[in-house]
DNA sequence: TATTGTTATACTCTATAACTATA
DNA sequence: TATAGTTATAGAGTATAACAATA
């Protein structure tokens, strides 16, 4: 299995490092840091019912998630309230605004994404994100 | 290009992790950390002349460096001498201890790594491979 | 004066423990 | 008592600045 080539984990690293690098500015224009774009991420995939499902759920530490959550409620790009049936909680999803902000920047990555793949065969690109789908946690 | 998938950098962190914690027990067994076996891993394939250069060649500081070469020289895994013709420069290298705990353990992780390809589709594995050897840093 | 390596220091990120409020 | 969230604190990892040796 092509054992002249680097390890795995240095080649998927490296090209995270890349891809970080790539998104930065990106993030940076709307004034965004990455764990920021993360929680937009997952809560525009579903909503949650609390704090700690959903720093578990993009693996990061309640207690890290807490500044987050303040300054994207500040800006009103999330809704944060307790939840009715049980006050402890806090539900948490989307306003329109933050719908509106994670749609603008995830189309943005996905151009610069797409110009970095547009150099792979087309063959090469879909085994690559095929293999990526069924490899990523 | 697939639009309905995760964003690229999610999915390469998500492996990047994976592969980490993969390696992580294999590493531990020989009491090396993951900056010690990059060390080994870039002195593998050219000695260096410089700590700079060694720190630049695998994305660290020469700062940080410091530390994992003293372990590293005290272990007897690496040559770690001034270069005769500019004192301030040492030259690093492998020694045949250094060589053979190397070969040992990436041995180990391609293994390991052969494992997770193991349930990829021949072309998929194939097109993965080679957009990351044309991808990464 | 410039460069290499080292040490000392500070900063960032992250995790742990203690506290408040709800249940 | 148990759980969600928060705050305070400590620890790891990393970078910056000052220093010593050599050129």
């Amino acid at each position: 299995m092509d054992s002249g080539r680097p390890d795995l984990g240095e080649m998927v690293m490296g090209l995270g490092r890349r891809l970080i690098a790539m998104e930065q500015p990106i993030l940076a224009g709307h004034e965004l840091s990455m764990w920021g774009y993360v929680v937009l991420t997952a809560l525009s995939r579903r909503t949650v019912r609390t704090q700690s499902a959903l720093a578990t759920a993009i693996g990061a530490d309640k207690t890290r998630l807490i500044p987050i959550l303040d300054d994207l409620q500040h800006r009103g790009l999330i809704h944060r309230e307790p939840d009715p049936a049980d006050r402890r909680a806090r539900l948490l999803a989307l306003t329109p605004a933050g719908t509106a902000l994670h749609q603008q920047i995830q189309a943005a990555i996905r151009i610069a994404e797409n110009d970095l793949l547009a150099a792979l065969p087309e063959s090469d690109r879909h085994g690559f994100l095929a293999a990526l789908r069924a490899l990523h946690t």
